[in-house]
Formats: C-alpha cells, structure tokens, sequence
DNA sequence: TGTTAGCACTCGTTAATCAAGAGTGCTAAT
DNA sequence: ATTAGCACTCTTGATTAACGAGTGCTAACA
C-alpha cells in the first residue's frame, strides 16, 4: 500500500504532467506550498514509487513520468469529480435547449462541443438500429424494371435500398407484396429481420407471388444493412495540438485508425454501461497505444442505446473529460429522450 | 516562346522533381541520353528559364525547381496522355464490371482505388440531388403526433425527416396530404420543391386540411436538405506519404480543411465540365497553397452530375493524375448511366 | 530513525565549428 | 554558340563543447 505522502507525491506528478507534458522533478514537486519535506525526501519517494511501477524516467537523470499503471492507479484512487465553469455548462445548454430539432443534428453538435471543451477528439456511436422495430414496409416502382424497397421503423429511422423486379411485375403484385410484408413484419425488429424473412415470409411470399424468387433475391439485400450505428466525429485534428502528437508517425497511424469504421467501432465497450477509461495499451491497439479513451453510454427512451468516446493522450486532464463525459452523457439521454417522447 | 532546348530542360526539371522532390541540377539533366548538350549549356538556358519564371532556386546554390508558372506551362504545353498497366485496367474493371450493386458504393469503392493509384488524396462529389424529380410522398405515422415524411425521386434517391403532426389529425387526413402532395408535385424537381409548395401546395393544403398550417411548418423542414452531393473521400492520408507533408502544419490544414465540407465542395469547379487543373495558390485556398487540385465531372444518365477530385502536392504526377482522373471519369460515367438505364 | 543538505555524475539540448558535396555563375578556350 | 574549368555559395551531417536539469548517494542533523 501507498503511504499518504507517495499519493501525494503521485497526484502531484501526475497533475503536473498532464498541465505541462515536461518530466517532473523533485525541486518541481517541493516548491508545491502544500508539500512540507524536501527535495531530497521526494527523491528518496520517488524512487520507491519507480520501483513500485507507478512512474518512470525518461532517460537516467530526468524528472519522473506516470507509467500506465500511475495512470490507472490515479484514475482509481485519486480521481475527484470537477467543477464546470458557466462558459462550459452555457455550451452544453445550448445544445441541449430544444431549438434542435434533429436527433442527428444533436448528436453531431455534441460531439463538436465535447472536443472543443476537452481539446480532445470524441466520437459519438449513434444508436444502433438492431432493436428499431419494423412499422411500415413500403416499395415504390421507379421503372418497369424496378423499385425502391422502404423500411421504416417505429423510431422513425428510414432504410431503403433499389431493388430489380421480375419481368412482369405488375402494380398488383406490388400491392400484395406490400400487404403481406407489412402483415408479416410490422414489430419485428430489424436484427431479427433477416431470419424472419428467411424463415417464414419468403414462403409465404412464394405461396401468393408467381415470380416471388427473383424478387426475394432483392429484399435480402435491404434485410442487410449495417448493424452498428453511425459514428459522428468532433476534433478530428484536436490531436495535432498535443505535443505528444509533434510525431508524423503517431498522427498518421491516428488518422489510418479513425478512417476504418471497424477500427473505431472496437474502442468502444458497449457491454459496460458506466464511464469506462482505457489507458494506453489496454486499449489492445496498436495505433492507440499511448492513447487514453474514455467511453460512456447513453440511452433513448428506453431500449435504444449509444456511445461516446473521448480520445486523448495518455497524458490527459482525466478529470476534466471525464466531468464533461458525465454530463454530456446525462444531458444527451435526458434530449434525446424527450424527444422521443414528445414523439420526435 | 521557349526555344526547343528550354522546352527539353523545362519538361526535364519538372518530370526530375516530381520523381524524386529533389532540386534538379544541370549535371543531372545532361546525363538523360537524349539531352545532347553539356551541362555548362544548361545552366545558361535555366538561367533563362528562371528570370522567365518558370523554374526557381530553393537558395544560391541550389538546383532548380519547377514554379507554378513552370507547373502550368507543363500541364498547359508539355502533358501527354499516359498509358496504364495491366494491373491498373484490371484494377478500374473490378469496380466497373457489374457485381458492385449499389451506385453508392461503387463511387466509393472508385474514390477508394483512384487514391491507391495515384498516391494522392481523392474526393468523389456524388450528383447533387436538384434536379431529381418527386415520384413519390409518402407519410408514415409513427405515433399520434409524429409521423415520418419521405420522398422518393425518379432517381431512387430517398430522403426522410420526422415531422409532428397536428393535434386530432387522423389516418384520413393524412391520405388527403398524401394525395394533394402526390398529386401537385410529381415531377417537381428537388430545386423546385421548397418554392412550389410555398406558392401553390400549401394553399391547397389549406383549402382541403383544418389544422394545416401547423402541418406545413413541418413540410417545410424536409423540403430543405442538402443540396450539394455527397462527398466520398479516398486515401485522406496518403498525403503523409508526400515529402513535403512531413511538416505537422501542413498536414493539419489539410486535414482541418477536410473537415469542413463547404471547403471541400468550393475546391470543385462544376461550371466547367472537362479535366481542369488547379495549381497551387490557383486554387484560392490557404489549406491547399502548395497543393494541386484536379477535377472533372462524370454525369450519370442524362442529367445527373457528379465531380471527382484528386489532391496532390504541385509536385504530382499530373501525367498519370490526369490519365486516371480521365478513364474513371468516363467508366464512371458509364457504369452508372448504365445502371440507371437498366433502371437500377 | 527519518529527514535533509551537499555534491558528483549523467544525460539531453543547444549552439558552434568543420568538412564534404552538390550546384551555380563566370571566364576563357574551343 | 558551346563548353571546360574553377572559384564561390549553400546545405547537410558529424563532432564538440557548454549548460542545465535532475538524480543518487553520503554524511550530517533533529
């Protein structure tokens, strides 16, 4: 266990580092006026404090540095909520007072905002659409040829796709595929679509439909939409401002990493419902290996869910992002809840 | 007028640097076999060349270096098409030969394979959406006060917004707006949409629906979407594979600039429908002062149009820049045409 | 026994110096 | 008109030296 004066000496190094990014030394620590003993004394801590894997020397005679494990024991232990300034919760207001009228738009100012207040990159999750439930199937002919295929749901999420008819399709046809499909699948939710359709519908569907083959070769494809939510960016390029950042190498590996969806998609864990920090390599990637994320979920209404991420150096103000985190994550359910239930 | 010899030297720096982003300097010159001169001769004709403007020194004692009056003269005078490899042909048959259903995707699998090409940066531009032509209204109801709008164009092209309805609508009312909509604004353009309804539908609307201005607001909001196409990008960091973007600052406008899609959309330059090359400070755009920018359109049917852009340092291969821009452009254009002929 | 002052030592950073190499411009020879 | 020769310029990379920040250790101190 720590004693009372190595935490100390612990916060300090680490608060020191994330304001400065420059190693800290004892002189450093000492001339803090709540910190009594002397330079000497912190180096004699400090040295306890290495060999106990909380920081670390950047070369033999350079001030200390936190290590992951300083990070996550600091985050731990030493972690207290923050203040926010009423420049920072009048932001948040005006994201969160109505005048918005889009869930979208929401979304996506939230994520400008989070990244402007932290100087960090975010990345919201956008709700997935597995749990949105079937409410209207709809196909409107374009050509003899083909059409649009619509599903919306009870969310109000719109998925469509172009679809082939077969040869001699005719608006009856339509009419009666409209019917059934609408008969068949309305409530239904959109992950259990495919399989529903696969399993009972296309029998039906063959029963009433002579051509009913070849189109459902076309209503597979509008059963197969992505899974996941959208993702929404903020601060893309807020990472050029870190100095740890002054590496082409790193920024580059960052931008390759934002660019596969797949990629982002993984930094989040969506099974754990709390504030969630990942520090450096425990994030399991490479190109985010001395990179801090910090993930929390929020909710619409109640069964759609998503995501937001904070993304920052190793060195990060945990504590303000995670504040800001917090609220944005209470602000954003309890709008966008409303909205659903004044209906939006 | 440049003489023979200075046209040789000139086509020779130019086609030097872009290959190797090195000053070129006069011994270098003479060694290319068909260059018959010695290299005292070429340093008295890049004199020439550089108080003409078309090349310039790095410092004293530097080689030269192509100028953008040199750039422009190059692409103006001295650019001869290219031909492409095997592997290059192969490359554009696999997104242009069939099996890639969708059109969305198959532009932005092109982005994708125009940027790995090329080593550059591409930015597809997908038709803009104005003179898509309404099919079809329809409205979903989605609880008492919400319901989802949808327009289906002739195109295919879907475009949805939840809108609240007024207090006591019901199902019947909602038939008449589909009705009334359906019936006057078939065949309206996108463009046209938003005036149309002002002057004429919502009048009708009125006539025919108690609660209809409360409606109307609503309507208004999904006659007012984008109008610009969509922007696809390809290959967003290959520019850090470019010497000259091994300066952090550079590399951040860009990507700054990348972010802001109105930036984006200003680099494109629809009024001209061929190959079009911008160099440098032509393009009027800080972020891109020693970048180059080369776009064309490609057209889908008879009148849908699309831009696609490729980004590059001024020192870029304008040769095989502008010989790929141009075969993607027309199998694009073809590919797509046919798709909406064969009315996908 | 825990704390602290003092000091030698290490290492990174910066500036200064130097040599090598590439390229030019000019002059004089062809 | 062309070219060989040469002095001069400027960049690049390596080497060196001075400086400063910080440590670890020892010995003195409370």
């Amino acid at each position: 266990m720590l004693t009372n004066r190595q935490l100390q000496i612990l916060q300090v190094i680490v608060d020191d580092f994330v304001a400065s990014a420059q190693p800290v030394g004892s002189r450093q620590i000492s001339k803090k006026d709540w910190i009594t003993f002397s330079p000497a004394t912190i180096r004699n801590e400090m040295s306890d404090l290495e060999e106990l894997g909380f920081i670390e020397k950047t070369h033999t005679s350079s001030g200390r540095v936190p290590s992951e494990k300083g990070y996550r024991f600091y985050v731990d232990h030493l972690l207290q909520p923050a203040s926010m300034s009423e420049r920072e919760i009048g932001l948040f207001q005006s994201i969160f007072q109505n005048h918005l009228a889009e869930k979208e738009q929401v979304i996506r100012e939230s994520a400008n905002i989070l990244s402007d207040l932290t100087t960090y990159t975010t990345i919201l999750l956008g709700p997935n659409v597995g749990k949105h439930r079937v409410k209207r199937f709809q196909i409107v002919p374009l050509t003899d040829q083909t059409a649009v295929a619509i599903i919306v749901t009870d969310t109000g999420h719109v998925e469509n796709r172009t679809i082939t008819l077969p040869q001699g399709f005719n608006p009856s046809d339509i009419e009666k595929v409209i019917n059934i499909l609408n008969d068949r699948l309305a409530g239904v939710s959109l992950l259990e679509l495919q399989r529903k359709l696969e399993l009972e519908t296309f029998n039906v569907l063959r029963q009433h439909i002579k051509t009913a083959d070849s189109f459902i070769q076309s209503l597979r494809t509008i059963a197969s939409f992505e899974n996941e939510g959208k993702l929404y960016f903020g601060g893309k390029t807020n990472m050029f401002n870190q100095p740890e950042f002054h590496d082409l190498n790193k920024v580059r590996a960052l931008m390759e990493m934002m660019e596969r969806e797949s990629q982002v998609i993984s930094l989040f864990h969506p099974e754990d419902t709390g504030i969630h920090i990942r520090i450096g390599s425990e994030n399991n990637h490479l190109a985010v290996d001395d990179l801090s994320v910090i993930t929390a979920t929020y909710s619409i209404g109640k069964d759609q869910e998503g995501s937001i991420a904070i993304i920052g150096p190793t060195r990060m103000d945990y504590q303000r992002a995670v504040t800001l985190l917090d609220v944005m994550r209470s602000g954003l359910s309890r709008t966008l809840s409303k909205k659903v239930n004044d209906g939006l």
